[in-house]
DNA sequence: TCTGGGGTCCTAGGACCC
DNA sequence: TCTGGGGTCCTAGGACCC
């Protein structure tokens, strides 16, 4: 029997906030970008739970947060802080909490920075393993004064959204007879790979629920999904066998940057683009690698126009001033006059390097 | 409302090869 | 009339995830 556990940690960046800043305690707490005070670019990263009360959330734009702390302020509600939230600490957090994960299951996949999946089938039983989910959330809050939400089921699809079911502070657990009927009232949008605009197309043909996707054939949901449909017709029917991935490299690394206002200044987009390849040349030996053979650079316009130019050296590369020539000959043309003769201006450019090499 | 930064994977067309 | 077919690489764009 299969026992796959997922735990999630609840609002994580704005948990280790409101530990560290006893000061900030019970208030309304956002981590995310700088809000200039409403006229910020960011995004929300985390709000913590009294923060949503006020209808922020993540991803949200970082001027309408403020915005709506400001409308429940004068409401008389509790101020909001807005912290830019330190990502070297919430790491380290993280490597502890994975720690404690892995000091009860042996095979582990660490998702994401506050997420992590652990296989729990040598528990044997469903209630042994449901007692080492529960003593993992124990010690994460004796050990880090935090707290987790954990779904366990009969594979990783299963538990990541029972993780999601009961939050914050839950365990829910789902057999593996139940997990068809646990998915179908959801809202399609739960099952990973949904995202916002396979939720809206899918509401236009009136399918809301898992329940009403499951109307379709794999045939079907082939010709709407792709190579990804028949998998998907089975994850909607609660089966899903993929492994746990203990070890990954990365593809690609790259940097990107907003600028704090849209520019046409060549100097200063030239000295960003430097500074930037110089950043991610040492993130890529930093990260063990010696060459890469593909750079990409993006460049977004002040309308979110976005495009990108790659190009494919005919072999690789280990020199940061290549590196530094072939990004400004791909960024050149954005900034010619006879390609943008409508003068748009930038908003952000990004430098990633592909086909890394050890 | 006005949209970050770090990534992954998929698609689709064209080039090229056998 | 008149156009194979399959595989792989490169490029650009887009959806998605946290």
């Amino acid at each position: 029997m299969r026992l796959i556990g997922h735990l999630d940690m609840d609002a994580f960046f704005a948990a280790v906030e409101e530990r560290d800043h006893p000061e900030l305690r019970g208030q309304p707490i956002v981590v995310g970008a700088d809000p200039a005070g409403g006229q910020g670019r960011g995004v929300v990263a985390t709000a913590n739970y009294p923060a949503r009360k006020y209808g922020i959330h993540s991803a949200m734009p970082i001027s309408q947060a403020w915005k709506a702390a400001e409308v429940a302020r004068r409401r008389g509600r509790p101020a909001t802080a807005f912290v830019r939230g330190s990502h070297r600490r919430y790491s380290e957090v993280s490597e502890r909490i994975m720690a404690i994960v892995r000091r009860h299951a042996q095979v582990v996949e660490a998702a994401s920075i506050d997420e992590a999946y652990f296989d729990l089938s040598f528990a044997g039983s469903l209630a042994r393993a449901a007692d080492i989910c529960r003593q993992i959330k124990l010690i994460i809050k004796e050990e880090e004064q935090l707290t987790a939400s954990i779904g366990l089921g009969p594979n990783k699809l299963i538990a990541k959204i029972a993780s999601d079911f009961q939050k914050p502070d839950g365990l829910t657990v789902v057999t593996a007879e139940e997990a068809e009927n646990f998915l179908a009232p959801l809202p399609v949008r739960k099952i990973p790979g949904i995202g916002p605009k396979t939720e809206k197309s899918l509401a236009r043909l009136g399918i809301k629920t898992v329940r009403d996707l499951k109307r379709f054939s794999p045939e079907q949901l082939q010709e709407r999904f792709g190579k990804w449909g028949p998998e998907l017709y089975e994850r909607i029917r609660g089966r899903h066998e993929s492994p746990l991935v203990t070890e990954w490299e990365p593809k690609s690394i790259g940097e990107q940057e907003t600028f704090g206002t849209d520019t046409l200044d060549l100097n200063f987009i030239f000295t960003r683009l430097w500074v930037m390849c110089h950043e991610v040349f040492k993130r890529v030996k930093a990260e063990g690698f010696l060459t890469y053979r593909t750079v990409v650079v993006t460049v977004r316009c002040a309308d979110f126009d976005t495009k990108s130019r790659s190009h494919t050296l005919p072999t690789p590369s280990d020199s940061p001033r290549r590196l530094r020539f072939e990004a400004m000959k791909l960024l050149m043309p954005f900034l010619d006059q006879r390609e943008n003769p409508k003068h748009k201006l930038i908003r952000l450019i990004g430098v990633r390097v592909e086909k890394l090499g050890k």
